[in-house]
DNA sequence: TCTCGGGTACTCGATTTAGAGTGCCTCAAA
DNA sequence: TTTGAGGCACTCTAAATCGAGTACCCGAGA
């Protein structure tokens, strides 16, 4: 229960936007944003006001006041409690000490890159390339505009480390991409035999009988009497 | 709609099994398993059956035949259709081709790294960097063991980008410890000494008065009137 | 003067997700 | 012979998520 709460870190950028002084809630979204820090958390309107409300309901934060200004939406203004307060120290040491098991989804794509006959997956890991460069390049070009703003390296440490991600995947697309089209990946020549031969699309190119399968794929799956 | 529908890859791993023969939604999970993907792919039987509810209503699979092997809980098998497998192909070309944004956990966590005190910082970095090196050791080991079983690269390389990623990640977070420790990021002064000061804690150290917050942040902060 | 695009501040509902729970089975040890 | 651990194959439900929608306001241009 207190596990899952601190499943989306909204919730967190929100304690600490209330760290710096009382706020509605769509007021620390508009400094999430200005700060750029959206691009870090995933940030949308839906799951705003659920996290507020529970962070409410758990007693990190409370209201402290309504108002309306005009006669736009009423708008709540929430104040961090001292059990918020902890909970921020509490929570990013949580995030910073312990790396969390992610699911990328290149990770993914990769695992059932065998399904792909070589030559698309090879044309598409090449657009890839390109779209993961252009990216790094803006990156590259935001990183040198607010250095010159004069905004600290401190304040900015997540993109560069997102910079140093981005850059890794590219090189390991690119080698990729070579140890296709070089036929050094060992693996290659059974992968484009079976699509030639029109084969299955697998994860395990069937010329290899999927190696971890050893006797077990069997067990679960063989004993079809008993059909109602 | 049909975007929504792909944002889980777990479908995308369903079908692929359903692509090597048609078997039921526990059976797929169990080769998943046994192939190690459930490593790549977030696997959990909550959302393998509304999963396949939904590849089912899209009309990629469809049932087979229901069986109950002795009076264990009736299984549906399921096969592909045509559509199923050009969804296969249309959808991994996308994931390959097309780099997702993505907001891993210590990107978020970085982005807030000034609200703790910078030695309760640097400690929790280097923390993560011990665990972080054992995982490496883990990956490393058993890839080397996968390899003496005679499991092809190309089956593996989901989990070598992987350990490019954790290399990356390792690198990054000594360069930022060693830049912590020596003063050499910027910043770290007015961060040692705001949080010497007992300072509020803030994902901008209050001496800057964020310099990206212009004079933007005032906006809708400030016209605190009329309340209610 | 009118209006139209863009910003403010939320609300709502349809999906999705996570993970605990269920009832059945098998096998092995006491 | 009983008992209990562990695997099978789901089912259920509470919570989280996302995006679209709403209702208002303001300022710039025709």
């Amino acid at each position: 229960m207190a596990r899952s709460s601190r499943s989306n870190p909204l919730a967190l950028a929100v304690l600490i936007c209330l760290g710096e002084r009382p706020m509605h809630p769509y007021e620390a979204a508009t400094m999430l944003r200005q700060r750029h820090k959206h691009e870090s958390v995933r940030l949308n309107y839906g799951s705003l006001y659920a996290v507020v409300d529970s962070l409410e309901r758990r007693g990190l934060i409370e209201a402290q006041e309504t108002e309306r200004p005009g006669r736009l939406p009423e708008r709540t203004i929430y104040r961090l409690t001292d059990k918020g307060t902890a909970e921020i120290q509490d929570w990013l040491s949580e995030l910073i000490s312990a790396p969390t098991k992610e699911y990328p989804a290149f990770v993914a794509a990769l695992s059932f890159l065998p399904a792909l006959p070589p030559d698309t997956a090879l044309a598409l890991l090449k657009e890839r390339a390109v779209s993961l460069e252009v990216e790094l390049a803006a990156a590259r070009g935001a990183r040198e505009y607010i250095q010159k703003l004069g905004l600290p390296r401190l304040l900015w440490v997540e993109n560069e480390f997102a910079m140093v991600l981005k850059e890794a995947e590219i090189d390991y697309v690119h080698r990729l991409v070579e140890d296709i089209t070089s036929g050094r990946l060992e693996g290659v020549e059974q992968w484009r035999q079976m699509h030639d031969e029109g084969g299955a699309n697998l994860m395990a190119p069937s010329p290899w009988q999927h190696p971890l399968d050893e006797e077990v794929v069997g067990k679960s799956g063989t004993d079809v009497k008993e059909i109602s």
